[in-house]
RNA sequence: GGGCGUAUAGCUCAGUGGGAGAGCGGCGGCCUUACAAGCCGUAGGUCACAGGUUCAAGUCCUGUUGCGCCCA
C-alpha cells in the first residue's frame, strides 16, 4: 500500500505542478505535425488577484486543453496578463497621493518607472494563482499587453488602420471621468437606475409674454444652455418657436427651436433646455441647429470661466445647489420631484462621468463590424450558447465609433506626432526626427495612450508574433476556442473578431464559449458592498478567521466563524465545472465544494480498496489499455472470464466514456462532471465494488481465473475513470494514477496518457440488463428490510421470487450470489406462482414484474409491513387510474404511435398484476393479525 | 422605453412532446475490515399564473406576473 488513509488535498496538490513543469508537459511545439488546438487566455489584470471569475475560466479552459492534449492534439494554452490602463494607473496614483505627490509633479518618465515597479512587485501574483489552480499553460510563451512585441503589433495595427482611413481624429462628445482624468469609451460607462431629483425651471420669454418651463436632472448645466427645444408638433409651444428666452442667472438670450428628436411631448413639460457642450443628445441637437457650445464644466468637474463669476471654480454639485437656490430666490423654481434616472458612472472610479466635446482618436465601427457579422452568420465562428448570437448581432449592427484615446500615461502611447510649426500630423511605426512636411524638428508625440482593449483586441495574433509571419502564427492561428465571460462580449470578443478578420483575413477563433457569472448562493454579485466575496484561494488552502476580511468576507465569517477548511483546487474545479450549466448564472454555495471534496475522498478510498485487493495481481502491459483490441492477446483481460458484474461495469464505463466525450464536445461541463460523479460513486463504488468482494476474497484455485478477470476489470475501470476525470481534477487523478504504478511502458504522467475511447468489445447489453434487474430486486428487498425494521445485521433466511419471464429467471439464477450478499439473504429461491401461494404470512413486493416474498419468520414487523403494502397499493392504484384513463381515450389509441400505446397496455397489465399480488399479501397479513 | 433570458422538491439545479429527476439539506436505521468526508432506507412537487396547439405539454405558441441581464 502506498496511498494514505484519507484524502488530503493540500498534500496531494503540493508537488505535481512542479513535476509537470519540470517535464515540459505544458509546452507546445510549433514544429510538430499534430493538429493544433489553441486557446489564448483572457488576460487578467496584471496587478490583480484571483477571483471566482478567474477560477471559473481557468477551470473550463484547462479542462478543454487537458482533454485535447490527451487526445493527441498539439495543444497551446497561451497565458498572459493585461496592463489594465486605468485600473493600474489609478492604483499607483493613489499611492502617490499618500506620499503627498502626484504624477504631474513626478513627470511622465518617473511615473512610468513607478508603475513598472508596481507591476514587477504585484505582477507575479495572479500568475502564481493561476498555477495554483492547476492551469496547464505554456508559460514559456507568457505575454504581457505592454511588452515590446505587443507594442510593435499595436503600432502596426494603429498605423495601418489610420492609413486605411479606419482610425481618425475628431471632435466628438465623449464621456470624461473627472477623477481618472481621462476619456472613456461607451462601454466603460455603467448606468444604473437610482432615485434622483428632477427640477422644473422657469425661463422667462424675452418679450415678456410669459415663461417656458424646462425640466432637468442637472440644473447646473443651465449655465451653458444655448437654446430651448420643443417638438414641432407640440400645440402648447407652437407660438413660441422662434421666440427667445432670457436665460436666468446668465443674462444670455437664447432661442426656442423646434426639434424633431430631442424633446418628447410626453415627458416633463415637453420643453427641454439644450446644453450642447454637456450632453450627447444636446450636442446632436446643437449640430442640427448650429448652436453655440459653451463649456461651463471643466475637466476637473468645476465650473469654468465661461459661467458667471459667482459660479466659477465651484464643484459641479456645489454649483447645482447654488443654481437651484438662486432660481428659488428669483421665484423661477416651478417645482421639484423625485424621479428615477440613470447617471453614467465610470466603471473604474465610480464617479459620475461628464459628457464633454473633445478632440480624440476613434476607430470606425461599421467597416470593421460588417465582416465580423458575416463571419458569425456563416458559422466561421460559432457562438455558444447560441443565445448570445443575438446580443452580438445587436451590438455589431448598432456599432458606434470607438473612442480609443485615453488621457493616461500607462499604456501604448499613440504613435502620432504633431508638428508644432506647420500643424502636420504624422502617424508612424517609428518616431520621426522631423516633420515630413516642413522639415521642422519641433515635433511632439501625442500625449495620450490607447484604450487597453485596443491591444487586447489584437491578442489572438499579437501573442503569436504578428506582425512577423512566425511559425507560431502559421501553426496556431486561428485558435480553436475563445472561452470567456459574456460580460466582455462587446469589450473584447467583438473587437477581437473585427481586428482578427481585418489583419489576418481569418477569424481569430472557431468557437466562442461564453460562461456565466459567478454569484453568491443567493444570486447576488460578489462584492464588498454585500460582504459576500468568496476567495478561491481560501477555498483551496483554507482560511483561519484571521485570514478573512470582516467587510469582504462578512457572510463567510457569519457562516464559518472559525474559518474554512482547505478543499483543494480539484474540489473547487469540480464544483465550478458541475455548476457551469449553459445559460445560467453560477450561484456558488460552499457546501457544494465540500460535497465534491467528499467525492474526491470517495474516489481516493475506492483506490485504496483496489490496491488492497490487487497486491497479488500481475497487471498487463499498459499498452493493452490504450492499444488496438482486435488482437485478442493485446487485451487487459480475458473477456470470457468476466463475471456479470464485470461485464456490467465495463459496459457502463463505455457508456460513460461516450457521454463524457459528447458533453465535452458541446461544452456541457456540468454534464461531464455529473456523469463522472454518478458513475464513480453510484455505480463503481455503491454497486460494483460491493458486488465483487466475494470474488476478490475467494482465493481458491477454482476461482483463480474469475478473480483475475475481476481484478483486471477493477484496475481497468479505475484507471480509465481517472483519465476521464483528469481534465477536471488534475492533481488527485495524477496522484492516484502514479500510485497505481502501471509499469515502465506507461506514460510518465496521466496528463499525457491517451484519452479513453469507446470500445465496441465492452458493449455487453445482456449483462447490463441482468444487473439492472438484480439492482431493482435487491433494492426492493432492502426497502422491505428498511421499512419493516429488520436490523441491518440480521440475515433473512430465504427470499422467494416468481416470474414467467425467462430472461429475468436467468438473471435471478446467475445473480443469486449477488442478491444473497447485497440484500443479506441466506437462500434465494426461484419458484412458480403456485408455490408462492403456499407461503403463509410473507412480506411482498413486485419489481420488474417479479413477485418477491419474504416469509415473516418473526423478523418482520407485521404492522409496518401492512402499512408499507397499503402505501404501495395507493401508488399502484394511482398508476392504474392514470394509464387506464389514457387507454380509455379513443383519440389516444387511434393517434398515438402503436409503440406508445402498446407500452401503456403492458404497463397497465403489470400494474394490475402488482395490485393483485399486494392485495393478496395484505389479506394474509390481516388474517394472521386477527388470528393472533 | 426596447431587447434577451429565466421561473421545476426546503436550497442549488438537470430535464431532447410520450408516466416529474439529481446533488445538498431533512427524517429513520446502521461503527457492515476502501471510505462516518461513510452505508442502507425514506419523506418532500398545482413544473410561477392564465389561455392555446396536440391523442398527449415541465417541454411548443400567446398573454400576465416575479426575478436577472443588456441596450437606450
Amino acid at each position: 500500500m502506498n496511498i494514505d488513509q484519507s484524502y488530503d488535498p493540500i498534500e496531494v496538490e503540493s508537488g505535481w505542478y512542479d513535476f509537470w513543469m519540470e517535464n515540459g508537459l505544458f509546452s507546445a511545439d510549433e514544429t510538430s505535425d499534430r493538429t493544433p488546438y489553441t486557446i489564448v487566455i483572457p488576460p487578467p489584470n496584471v496587478t490583480g488577484s484571483l477571483h471566482m471569475g478567474h477560477a471559473l475560466f481557468v477551470t473550463l479552459q484547462d479542462v478543454l486543453i487537458r482533454w485535447k492534449r490527451m487526445q493527441g492534439y498539439e495543444t497551446l494554452w497561451l497565458p498572459g496578463t493585461d496592463h489594465a490602463g486605468i485600473a493600474t494607473q489609478v492604483m499607483v496614483e493613489r499611492k502617490l497621493a499618500e506620499e503627498g505627490t502626484d504624477r504631474h509633479e513626478l513627470g511622465r518618465e518617473k511615473f512610468l518607472e513607478r508603475v513598472w515597479d508596481w507591476k514587477e512587485e504585484h505582477g507575479g501574483t495572479i500568475i502564481d494563482q493561476l498555477k495554483q489552480m492547476g492551469a496547464s499553460c505554456d508559460w514559456d510563451r507568457e505575454r504581457f499587453t505592454l511588452d515590446e512585441g505587443l507594442n510593435r503589433a499595436v503600432r502596426e495595427a494603429f498605423v495601418r488602420l489610420y492609413e486605411e482611413g479606419l482610425i481618425y481624429r475628431g471632435e466628438r462628445m465623449v464621456d470624461w471621468d473627472p477623477e481618472g482624468q481621462t476619456v472613456l469609451s461607451d462601454l466603460e460607462v455603467d448606468r444604473e437606475e437610482e432615485m434622483g431629483q428632477f427640477w422644473y425651471l422657469r425661463y422667462p420669454l424675452a418679450d415678456g409674454s410669459g415663461h417656458v418651463v424646462v425640466g432637468t436632472t442637472r440644473p447646473e448645466t443651465m449655465l451653458g444652455d444655448t437654446a430651448v427645444a420643443v417638438h414641432p408638433t407640440d400645440e402648447r409651444y407652437r407660438d413660441m418657436v422662434g421666440k427667445e428666452v432670457d436665460l436666468p442667472l446668465v443674462g444670455r438670450t437664447i432661442p426656442i427651436v423646434a426639434d424633431e428628436e430631442l424633446p418628447d411631448p410626453e415627458t416633463g413639460t415637453g420643453a427641454v433646455k439644450v446644453t450642447p457642450a454637456h450632453d450627447p443628445n444636446d450636442f446632436a441637437c446643437g449640430e442640427r441647429h448650429d448652436l453655440e457650445r459653451i463649456q461651463v464644466i471643466g475637466f476637473d468637474a468645476e465650473i469654468t470661466d465661461q459661467a458667471p463669476e459667482e459660479f466659477q471654480g465651484l464643484d459641479r454639485y456645489e454649483a447645482r445647489k447654488l443654481v437651484v437656490q438662486r432660481f428659488d430666490e428669483l421665484g423661477l423654481l416651478e417645482k421639484t420631484e423625485q424621479r428615477p434616472y440613470a447617471p453614467g458612472r465610470s466603471q473604474r472610479t465610480g464617479v459620475i462621468v461628464e459628457p464633454l466635446p473633445m478632440l480624440q482618436w476613434f476607430v470606425k465601427g461599421k467597416p470593421l463590424a460588417d465582416p465580423a457579422i458575416e463571419a458569425v452568420e456563416s458559422d466561421q465562428t460559432e457562438i455558444i450558447p447560441p443565445v448570445w448570437k443575438k446580443t452580438y448581432d445587436h451590438f455589431m449592427y448598432n456599432i458606434r465609433d470607438w473612442c480609443i484615446s485615453r488621457q493616461l500615461w500607462w499604456g501604448h502611447q499613440i504613435p502620432a506626432w504633431y508638428c508644432q510649426e506647420c500643424d502636420n500630423t504624422m502617424v508612424l511605426r517609428e518616431a520621426p526626427d522631423r516633420c515630413g512636411e516642413c522639415g521642422s524638428d519641433h515635433i511632439e508625440q501625442d500625449e495620450d495612450v490607447l484604450d487597453t482593449w485596443f491591444s487586447s483586441a489584437l491578442w489572438p495574433f499579437s501573442t503569436l508574433g504578428w506582425p512577423e509571419q512566425t511559425v507560431e502564427l502559421e501553426k496556431f492561428y486561428p485558435t480553436q476556442v475563445m472561452e470567456t465571460g459574456f460580460d466582455i462580449l462587446f469589450f473584447w470578443v467583438a473587437r477581437m473578431m473585427m481586428m482578427g478578420i481585418h489583419f489576418m483575413d481569418e477569424v481569430p477563433f472557431e468557437k466562442v464559449f461564453l460562461h456565466a457569472m459567478v454569484r453568491d448562493a443567493e444570486g447576488r454579485k460578489m462584492s464588498k458592498t454585500y460582504g459576500n466575496v468568496i476567495d478561491p484561494l481560501h477555498m483551496i488552502f483554507g482560511a483561519d478567521a484571521a485570514d478573512l476580511d470582516e467587510n469582504l468576507h462578512a457572510e463567510l465569517l457569519n457562516q464559518y466563524p472559525d474559518g474554512v477548511e482547505p478543499q483543494g483546487a480539484d474540489a473547487l474545479r469540480f464544483t465550478l465545472a458541475i455548476y457551469a450549466a449553459q445559460g445560467r448564472d453560477i450561484k456558488l454555495d460552499i457546501k457544494r465544494i465540500e460535497g465534491y471534496r467528499a467525492f474526491l475522498n470517495k474516489l481516493w478510498n475506492a483506490t485504496r480498496f483496489a490496491m488492497m485487493n490487487l497486491e497479488d495481481y500481475e497487471a498487463p502491459p499498459y499498452a493493452t489499455y490504450t492499444g488496438d483490441w482486435s488482437d485478442e492477446d493485446n487485451r487487459p483481460f480475458e473477456l470470457q472470464d468476466l463475471t456479470t458484474a464485470d461485464r456490467w461495469i465495463l459496459s457502463r464505463l463505455d457508456d460513460t466514456v461516450a457521454e463524457v466525450d459528447d458533453a465535452l464536445e458541446e461544452f456541457r461541463f456540468n454534464d461531464v462532471a455529473q456523469t463522472l460523479y454518478h458513475f464513480v460513486w453510484h455505480e463503481l463504488c455503491d454497486w460494483y465494488i460491493e458486488l465483487i468482494k466475494p470474488t476478490l476474497y475467494d482465493e481458491s484455485k477454482d476461482n483463480a481465473a474469475t478473480r483475475r478477470a475481476t481484478q483486471g476489470t477493477l484496475l481497468y475501470a479505475l484507471e480509465t475513470v481517472l483519465r476521464l476525470l483528469h481534465p477536471t481534477t488534475p492533481y488527485v487523478t495524477e496522484e492516484i494514477w502514479q500510485s497505481l504504478d502501471r509499469g515502465d511502458d506507461a506514460p510518465k504522467s496521466i496528463m499525457v496518457a491517451s484519452w479513453p475511447e469507446r470500445r465496441p468489445e465492452l458493449e455487453m447489453p445482456r449483462a447490463v440488463e441482468t444487473m439492472e434487474t438484480l439492482i431493482e430486486l435487491i433494492s426492493a428487498i432492502r426497502a422491505i428490510r428498511g421499512e419493516t425494521n429488520v436490523k441491518p445485521g440480521v440475515e433473512i433466511d430465504e427470499v422467494f421470487f416468481s416470474t414467467e419471464d425467462r430472461r429475468i429467471q436467468q438473471a435471478i439464477e446467475t445473480g443469486s450470489p449477488y442478491i444473497q450478499r447485497m440484500a443479506k439473504v441466506d437462500r434465494v429461491s426461484l419458484v412458480d406462482a403456485a408455490r408462492l401461494d403456499e407461503l403463509d404470512a410473507a412480506a411482498a413486493s413486485v419489481a420488474k414484474g417479479v413477485d418477491i416474498r419474504i416469509p415473516l419468520a418473526g423478523l418482520i414487523d407485521i404492522g409496518e409491513e401492512r402499512a408499507r403494502i397499503n402505501k404501495e397499493l395507493d401508488r399502484v392504484a394511482e398508476d392504474i387510474d392514470h394509464v387506464s384513463g389514457k387507454l380509455a381515450n379513443e383519440q389516444f389509441v387511434e393517434n398515438a404511435p402503436e409503440k406508445i400505446v402498446q407500452k401503456d397496455r403492458d404497463k397497465l397489465a403489470a400494474f394490475r398484476e402488482e395490485k393483485a399480488t399486494l392485495q393478496e399479501s395484505l389479506a394474509e397479513l390481516e388474517a394472521l393479525d386477527s388470528g393472533s
